[in-house]
DNA sequence: GCCGTTTTCGGCCCGACTGTTTTCAGTCG
C-alpha cells in the first residue's frame, strides 16, 4: 500500500480551545439553571472565556499547564484532562440528563433567565422555545407564581427576536447607528457630553447592543430625544438614568434591529461612568476586585472609600485607574485577558493607533473587481496623507476576474506615470507600490512563475477556494505559500466570513512558525465581515515572531475608511507599531519586503 | 470552584429597572 504523507501526520487531535470552552460554558449554564452556587457558576464561565482566548492549545496541556491559565484551578484542570483522555465529563452528562437542551435555548430569550426557564420546565413541562410559544398562546403561564400578563408579552416579543437570524450586528453597522444617536443626543439642550461605550468602543467584531453615555443635569430631555427617534421600534425599559430601546438597522435591505441603551449621568462622574459602561463586564469585575482589596468601592458613580463612602475620584478614567495603582487600560484591551495584571505591573504596551498607519497595502481597482479606477483609488489614498499605497489587483487563477499578464503590465506602467505625474507640486509625493493578490492553490502554489512575481513590489497570497481541506492539508498549503520567496503577506488568513462562513481549519502554531521563519507577514483585513486574522490569535502570532499588515482590501474609495476596524482589531491583540509593517517608514518596509 | 504582599478559609462587583410583589427576586449589563 502506498503511504499517504498527509495522512501520516494526523494524530488523534485532542479537543481544541473552543470545544473545551464550549463544554465549560454549557456546564456553567446548566449549573445556573439548576440553581447551583452562583460563584461556582461564574468561575466556570470565567474559565471558559479564559480558555477561549488562550493563545496556546489548551488541549495539549497537562493539569499543571492548565492551572497556569487564569481561572483554571485544580478541579477544572482535572475535568479537562479527564475529558481529553476518556471523552467523559461526568458532571456535565448528569446535568444534561436533568435539563433538556431546549430549556437552555429558552434562556437565550431576552427577559427570560435561567430561574424562570427552569421553573417553566419543572412546573409546566415546557422544554423548548416552540412549546413555550404554544403555552403562552394557551394562557398557561398566567397562573404561575412570578408570571403575569406583562411577562407573557415580554417573553413573546423575545421569542420573535431569537427566531430572527443574525442577532449580533456587524461593527460598522452598529457604529453608524451609534454615531447618528450620539449626534441627536449631543444636540439636545443641556447635554454636556455624549459618546458611545460598550463593545463598540472595545472594537469587538460584532455588537450585541449599542451603549450610549451622556452627561447632563436633567436626563429627561435626552431620554425624550432618543424615544422620539423615528427608528425606535419598541421601548424595553425607561427610567431616570437609563433607557433601553430597540432600533431598526437596515443592512442591504435586510430588516434587523439592535438594542440601544442610553445612560445619563451627572457630568462630574463622567470618568467612572465611562469606565463602567465600556466594560467588558469581566474587566470591570477584575478592576472592582482590586478596588475591594484596597478597601475601596468602584461603581459607575465613582471610586469611594468603602468605610466612609467618601468620594475619591470620578472625573476621568485615567484618574480612576491611577488611584487603583493601575496603568490606564485602552478600551480594546478590556477583556480580562491579562490586561489588569499587566496594568498592575505597569506593562501596558503603547498600542498602534490609526494615525501611525503610513499606508494601505491591499486594494483593488476596476481592472479586476474594484469599482473605482486606479486614478480614483490613488487620489483617495493621497487625500488620506499616506506615505505609500499599494495597488494589489487579483491574479489570473481567480478566473472570473479575467486578469492577464498584459493587463497587469499595462497597470504597472500607468501606476508609474501617476507617480511621476505628482512630482513638482510641492507636497511630499506618495510612493505607489505595484502589488498583486495571488491565489493559494490547494497544493500551496500561486498564480504566476517566480520571475513574473519578482516584478512586483509586493505580493499578497490568499486562500479563495477549497476552504474545507483537512487541517494537515491546509497547514501544508500555507507553509508552502510562505516558503515562496516572492510572497510577502498572507491575506485574510482564516478566510472566514463573520456570521456566514467559519474560518479554515489550520494549525495556527505551525502557520505562525512558518510565517516567522520565512519573514511572511499576516494580514489584519479591516473589512467588517472579515476582521481576519481575528484578534484572538494576534498575541500568539506576535509571540511566535510574526509581523502584520493592517489593510483595508478596498474595492471602492469609501472602503479606505474601514482601516479603523483593522487598527481596533490590532489593539485588541495588544499590537504596537513595531509589530505592524505598514506603520514603518518606507525604507524599513522595503527591507522587509526584499528580505 | 478559584484565589491570596492582610488570608490555604472565607470571601467572591455593583447598580438599574421590571413585574409581581406588600419587601423582593429575577434579569441585565
Amino acid at each position: 500500500m502506498i503511504s499517504n504523507p498527509i495522512r501520516e501526520t494526523i494524530r488523534i487531535m485532542p479537543r481544541g480551545n473552543e470545544e473545551i470552552a464550549g463544554l465549560l460554558q454549557e456546564y456553567a449554564e446548566l449549573l445556573q439553571i439548576t440553581g447551583g452556587d452562583p460563584f461556582r457558576t461564574r468561575n466556570y464561565e470565567k474559565a471558559a472565556k479564559s480558555i477561549s482566548g488562550f493563545s496556546g492549545d489548551a488541549g495539549q496541556l497537562d493539569e499543571a499547564g492548565l492551572q497556569k491559565i487564569v481561572g483554571v484551578g485544580k478541579s477544572i484542570a482535572a475535568k479537562i484532562v479527564e475529558c481529553q483522555l476518556s471523552g467523559v465529563f461526568t458532571q456535565l452528562s448528569e446535568l444534561r440528563a436533568k435539563v433538556p437542551e431546549g430549556v437552555r435555548a429558552m434562556t437565550r430569550i431576552p427577559a427570560l433567565g435561567p430561574k424562570h426557564a427552569f421553573q417553566l420546565y419543572t412546573e409546566l413541562g415546557i422544554s423548548s422555545v416552540d412549546e413555550l410559544s404554544d403555552a403562552i398562546a394557551e394562557g398557561r403561564l398566567r397562573d404561575l407564581k412570578g408570571f403575569g400578563a406583562r411577562s407573557e408579552e415580554k417573553i413573546s416579543r423575545g421569542i420573535e427576536l431569537v427566531r430572527g437570524l443574525d442577532q449580533r450586528t456587524p461593527i460598522n453597522v452598529a457604529a453608524e447607528i451609534a454615531d447618528r444617536i450620539v449626534a441627536v443626543i449631543s444636540a439636545v439642550d443641556g447635554c454636556e457630553r455624549c459618546q458611545y461605550a460598550g463593545s463598540l468602543r472595545r472594537f469587538m467584531e460584532t455588537i450585541g447592543d449599542v451603549d450610549i453615555l451622556a452627561a447632563a443635569a436633567d436626563s429627561a430631555p435626552l431620554m425624550a430625544a432618543l424615544l422620539a427617534m423615528p427608528q425606535v421600534q419598541s421601548v424595553i425599559a425607561s427610567g431616570d438614568t437609563k433607557t433601553s430601546v430597540r432600533i431598526s438597522t437596515e443592512q442591504a435591505g435586510q430588516p434587523g434591529s439592535i438594542q440601544v441603551d442610553l445612560r445619563v449621568v451627572p457630568a462630574d462622574c463622567w470618568g467612572a461612568a465611562l469606565q463602567y459602561f465600556t466594560g467588558s463586564q469581566a474587566h470591570n469585575i477584575a478592576v472592582r476586585e482590586i478596588a475591594v482589596r484596597k478597601k475601596l468601592k468602584l461603581s459607575e458613580y465613582g471610586l469611594f472609600e468603602a468605610e466612609s463612602g467618601d468620594l475619591i475620584t470620578s472625573a476621568t478614567e485615567e484618574e480612576i485607574y491611577a488611584r487603583l495603582g493601575l496603568d490606564f487600560v485602552p478600551a480594546p484591551m478590556r477583556e480580562d485577558r491579562g490586561e489588569v495584571q499587566a496594568a498592575a505591573r505597569h506593562e501596558i504596551p503603547a498600542l498602534v493607533s490609526l494615525a501611525e498607519i503610513l499606508g494601505d497595502l491591499h486594494s483593488h481597482t476596476t481592472l479586476t473587481d474594484g469599482v473605482a479606477s486606479l486614478e480614483e483609488m490613488v487620489s483617495a489614498a493621497r487625500a488620506k496623507g499616506y506615505a505609500y499605497f499599494a495597488v494589489t489587483d487579483h491574479a489570473p487563477n481567480l478566473f472570473m476576474q479575467r486578469m492577464t499578464i498584459e493587463k497587469m503590465l499595462a497597470q504597472r506602467e500607468q501606476l508609474h506615470k501617476l507617480e511621476s505625474g505628482q512630482a513638482g507640486n510641492g507636497a511630499t509625493p506618495m510612493i505607489l507600490l505595484h502589488g498583486t493578490e495571488l491565489n493559494i492553490a490547494p497544493d500551496g502554489s500561486v498564480d504566476w512563475p517566480e520571475d513574473v512575481l519578482a516584478g512586483f513590489d509586493l505580493c499578497i497570497a490568499s486562500v479563495h477556494s477549497h476552504f474545507d481541506q483537512s487541517r494537515a492539508e491546509m497547514t501544508r498549503r500555507f507553509r508552502f505559500a510562505c516558503e515562496n520567496p516572492q510572497v510577502n503577506i498572507i491575506g485574510h488568513p482564516t478566510a472566514r466570513r463573520i456570521g456566514k462562513r467559519a474560518g479554515v481549519d489550520v494549525d495556527f502554531a505551525e502557520l505562525f512558525r512558518a510565517c516567522a521563519e520565512t519573514g511572511t507577514a499576516l494580514e489584519i483585513n479591516s473589512q467588517p465581515q472579515r476582521l481576519d486574522l481575528p484578534s484572538d490569535h494576534l498575541r500568539a502570532a506576535r509571540d511566535a515572531g510574526v509581523k502584520f499588515a493592517i489593510s483595508t482590501d478596498s474595492h471602492a474609495v469609501g472602503a479606505l475608511d474601514l482601516l479603523r476596524y483593522g487598527v481596533g482589531t490590532a489593539q485588541r491583540g495588544w499590537l504596537t507599531p513595531d509589530d505592524i509593517i505598514n506603520a514603518w517608514p518606507l525604507e524599513r518596509l522595503r527591507e522587509f519586503l526584499a528580505a
